[in-house]
DNA sequence: CATATTTGTCCTGATTGCGTATTAAGTACG
DNA sequence: CGTACTTAATACGCAATCAGGACAAATATG
């Protein structure tokens, strides 16, 4: 249990103020008040500090001499000190790695994409992976890691936030893997770890198809099937801060024929239809498997079309399953196989509609987000901020202090 | 977005000790420093204000003359002051109406037990039955309506808790009711609603099966198929306060062929296997059908053990679906449907230790719990309590002028 | 140029929490 | 039986928070 003293309260006002800026990009004090209902003196005492350290900056340019009303004294926006911090998203998949490097507003400065097979691999190979691309993407930013504030990766499977151990994903052939510790130690950088689904959802909350929205479900399709839930604008973890992950879900019926959903929608359930087809193995091998099947299925492959299908149902039901749990106002769908379009996203919709609770189907829009590992990546940096932000729920504690200290370098 | 305040850091300290003291039940000021991490001082003024208040009181008697090292100034014990409030929690569930009337403590002063049916009620009706019971109870604890500060309905569907609004429920003919509206009216007291099984869980969670346990799920197999997430201590409520469901999920496999969990395993299925036997007919009537189906198929009727094999299997794929989800150190089952015994939990176990992630199976422990409409009903009374105690989180904000202003009446 | 208007800051007051010193209330021992 | 010791609870001082009101700043308008 969380108990509260002064430091926790002026940590969840400083963290408001700061992800009002955020979002809003440019802002007046007094408008923060408003998102806020935070009174004027405590937002000037803040957004004091916060221009002390250099984490935001005022403009009193004359940017907007057209202020609208006009009258009284123009307000003076507020902006995220661009440059008070740099971290390093990276999005760990089977069929590639992505990493951004960010500014402290999330912007990129600089992407890299490493399209390769990492799959099952041992800890020191992606530990050598990931160094090599973290350090390559610094490089291009122009930055040295020196420079970089946090690293945090985003992986399929289910991750335990708080210590950064990877208790089983498809990228690692052992479990229990003491993934931030073994990379952090080689970059020599704070390095935090997330599952894909909560990077994403993270990244669509930030800058994507959810910014006006503080509660939405993101079902991640790429290997491995993720969730995520957010809840009231935090990411819902579980129980020992795992994240939550969908692919065990078991659909099956009374016949004695169970399935889990990772056997009906996961890539191998969908590609071993396939397994004959060499240029297929061939785009498995380069990390792309799903607009080859999209394209032989548009040629005319029954098997490929008859698993995508079937995929397309199960994800349907299984997304119903979860609208009838949370009933969320919103739900995207993200992730690589989304490539198969309409093949997997017909019967799904179709197997949705004929699953979900008539209730509920009105109230839970599906989006589909196409959007590309760079989105992940971001996602990822965003959580690194987020901890930099010094989210005061964030379970782990020492990232306000990591701030902080940072602050006063800075200084 | 919640934001800071000194009362709120305030409400959210006085509620740990108010909760401390409640868990502990006799407890002296050094032991809740210890439990809470509260500093001694901020724990005697909390403490000094809740004696003022009359809520909790000193126990400065001789009582524990052998208290262990025995050296130095002896601990003062403090206990909740179970006068300080009374509050009613109702269960009403199709087989029957259940009253507690408890005290400030949780602990009950007069029940009641109304066996009816309660199905597809009319609002005005039920109104009717919940008034006439709650006021029955009241009188048989001693007690006028006036001297209730809070009455707690729990009932099986989805409830808003906020606005005490039922989208649906099994108890009613209509949807989009407003129960604690209309009922409060009629009593003249502050009434709130909530789902069954989250009643049931915070029940557990204070007096049952999970009185150590921060972190666990409850099933609630009667009439519906209810769902409670505790997590951290709280109960998890969706997006718009909505109370999670669990009948709507579906299982179904590729063949085209998908079924609701409420269709195979809600009352209804259990009981259409057994239509032309007239005694059961009239068990159905009498709200204990259960009882009568685990006889009849001990008398070797196919069709419900069939029916009843069915619906085990079905929870447990469900209930490992959860699993996969939350990874909860321990799920309990509650509920009338449990009296079917061995013919349900057997296939049950069976279906979920097969459905389960192996590396699951070990961390999240089934706990069946048999406890009658009592617990039920106190889990109601705890969730008028909960809010009475002034809980920072729960959203119901009121609730905390509600107890000062009682507290201020006391004086 | 003076006035009106709005913004942002400074000052005071109330409340909170924590840390240290002090009082209170017993036991242990000569 | 009285003194020393030990622990519990409280009183006081300090730092930090937020809220409300007065005041300075900066611009538009007449």
């Amino acid at each position: 249990m969380k108990t509260a003293d002064p430091e926790l309260m002026r940590a969840i006002n400083r963290f408001h103020v700061l992800d009002t800026i955020r979002r809003a990009g440019a802002i007046s004090r007094v408008e923060i008040g408003e998102y806020t209902q935070l009174s004027a003196t405590t937002i000037s005492a803040i957004t004091g500090a916060l221009i002390e350290d250099e984490l935001i900056t005022p403009h009193h340019e004359g940017d907007l001499r057209s202020s609208g009303t006009g009258r009284g004294r123009p307000r003076v926006k507020l902006t995220l000190n661009a440059g008070a911090a740099r971290v390093v998203g990276a999005k760990i998949a089977t069929n590639g790695l992505a990493f951004v490097v960010s500014d402290f507003e999330g912007q990129p400065l600089a992407e890299l994409k490493l399209p390769l097979r990492a799959d099952r691999l041992a800890l020191a190979v992606l530990a050598d992976l990931v160094e090599d691309g973290v350090r390559r993407c610094v490089h291009d930013a122009g930055l040295t890691l020196g420079e970089i504030n946090s690293v945090a990766l985003a992986l399929p499977g289910v991750i335990e936030h708080g210590s950064g151990r990877v208790r089983s994903s498809p990228i690692f052939r052992d479990t229990d893997v003491q993934l931030t510790e073994t990379i952090g130690q080689r970059l020599g950088v704070p390095t935090i770890a997330e599952s894909d689904a909560n990077a994403v959802a993270l990244g669509e909350h930030w800058f994507g198809r959810a910014r006006d929205c503080d509660d939405f479900l993101v079902v991640a399709v790429e290997n491995g099937l993720g969730l995520a839930v957010m809840h009231g604008g935090q990411l819902f973890r579980g129980a020992r801060e795992l994240s939550l992950d969908l692919g065990q879900m078991m659909l099956g019926g009374q016949d004695g024929s169970y399935h889990r959903l990772l056997d009906l929608a996961g890539d191998d359930a969908i590609l071993c239809g396939g397994q004959g087809d060499i240029r297929l193995r061939e785009a498995v091998h380069l990390g792309r498997p799903m607009t080859h099947v999209r394209r032989l299925i548009e040629q005319g492959n029954p098997d490929l079309a008859q698993a995508v299908h079937r995929a397309g149902e199960a994800l349907g039901i299984a997304i119903a399953n979860l609208v009838g749990l949370f009933a969320p106002p919103r739900v995207i769908l993200a992730g690589a196989n989304l490539a198969l379009g309409p093949h997997l996203l017909d019967p799904l919709r179709t197997s949705f509609d004929r699953s979900v609770t008539p209730s509920l189907r009105e109230i839970s829009e599906i989006i589909i987000d196409e959007a590309g590992d760079e989105l992940w990546a971001r996602g990822a940096a965003a959580v690194a901020l987020g901890e930099l932000y010094g989210s005061p729920w964030g379970s782990t504690g020492p990232a306000l202090r990591t701030m902080t200290g940072l602050a006063r370098a800075g200084e």
